[in-house]
DNA sequence: ATAGGGTCCTGGCTGC
DNA sequence: TGCAGCCAGGACCCTA
């Protein structure tokens, strides 16, 4: 389940690894890993190919490497990844073996002093994509003109996408104004990723027990101090997991060498069900919500009386 | 416009 | 032992 932290570790191995590589050829095996790339797979192969890529950026869970033609001239696209459940980006020796799931290969040629390695977008469920997308102006980062690394654009399909609370332009006030607007529940809210982005179920469920907040709370009720709480556990719980590699509950969250994280021993919450809390012994407790599930603890974080799903 | 529920997808696990 | 059915969930899509 790669939230933030675990896309934020595969764009820092990419960045290790494919930065400044020029695409041989691109290849897509199955046809649903590009299905966002609305021109289709032969298309998504064609822009990628020859192209040169530039560090990557990712914006919450959502991850992007910039595509230059020439050197010091702003990029115009992007190769944009999100990992959906259980998307993988690899890479490795080209002539490795086929991956059971592997639904997208880019080769790439081997420059002066490179060894050759391709990047492979490995998916058994199939929730996340690849796609080629136009760059454009960063509405959140301000008007910041358009550098050659590609700082100050974001790919056109996340444009709405809010800023997520690890970044600069986070803005946790707006983010207050926002949700004192909101009718909803306060987890929905996280889980909103045009207003927050980058927490998924782990976190959100994380963040609520560290900030002693009921999932179903509703933002409009939120006072100030309770909302710059429960941003403040998002990031510190974000940080710490990024610090150990990210969660993994099995191997199909690993970053771009094949290796799993280490946070899910850290989790207080998520998984955790009649397990006592860390911090008061009650039995974490399991409610089904928006199909999925919440963890939280029956005397930290008390259901309010007016509930809001 | 916002709120909220349905849907996709595969394989590991559970229970009969 | 075999196998049907359940469960995991991000973001798009639809409706009211």
């Amino acid at each position: 389940m790669p939230e933030l932290p675990e896309v934020e570790v595969v764009r820092r191995g990419l960045a290790r690894w494919t930065t400044g590589r020029t695409v041989e050829k691109a290849e897509v095996l199955h046809p649903r890993a590009v299905r966002r790339h609305a021109a289709g797979p032969a298309d998504f192969a064609g822009r990628l190919a020859g192209r040169t890529v530039l560090p990557p950026r990712r914006r919450g869970k959502y991850l992007w490497l910039p595509l230059a033609d020439a050197p010091s001239e702003a990029p115009s696209e992007a190769l944009l990844a999100h990992l959906g459940m259980s998307g993988q980006l690899l890479v490795g020796e080209p002539d490795r073996e086929p991956q059971k799931h592997l639904r997208v290969r880019i080769a790439f040629t081997g420059g002066p002093a490179a060894d050759p390695l391709d990047l492979r977008f490995v998916d058994q469920r199939t929730f996340g994509h690849l796609m080629v997308a136009e760059l454009v102006p960063d509405a959140v980062a301000g008007a910041a003109a358009p550098a050659p690394d590609g700082a100050g654009l974001v790919p056109a399909p996340i444009v709405h996408i809010a800023a997520d609370p690890l970044e600069d332009a986070f803005d946790g006030d707006a983010l207050y104004r926002a949700l004192r607007r909101r009718r909803t529940g306060i987890k929905r809210a996280l889980l909103d990723q045009s207003l927050i982005s980058g927490v998924g179920n782990i976190y959100a469920d994380e963040a609520l027990w560290r900030a002693r907040l009921h999932w179903a709370r509703p933002t409009e009720t939120l006072t100030r101090a309770e909302a710059a709480r429960v941003v403040a556990a998002a990031q510190d719980v974000m940080r710490a997991a990024l610090a150990v590699g990210g969660t993994s509950f099995d191997s199909l969250y690993v970053d771009v060498d094949g290796e799993s994280g280490y946070f899910e021993r850290s989790l207080d919450a998520y998984g955790r069900r009649d397990e006592p809390c860390r911090r008061c012994g009650s039995p974490i407790r399991r409610d089904e919500f928006m199909n999925r599930s919440s963890y939280s603890c029956p005397v930290c974080q008390p259901r309010p009386r007016r509930a809001r799903y």
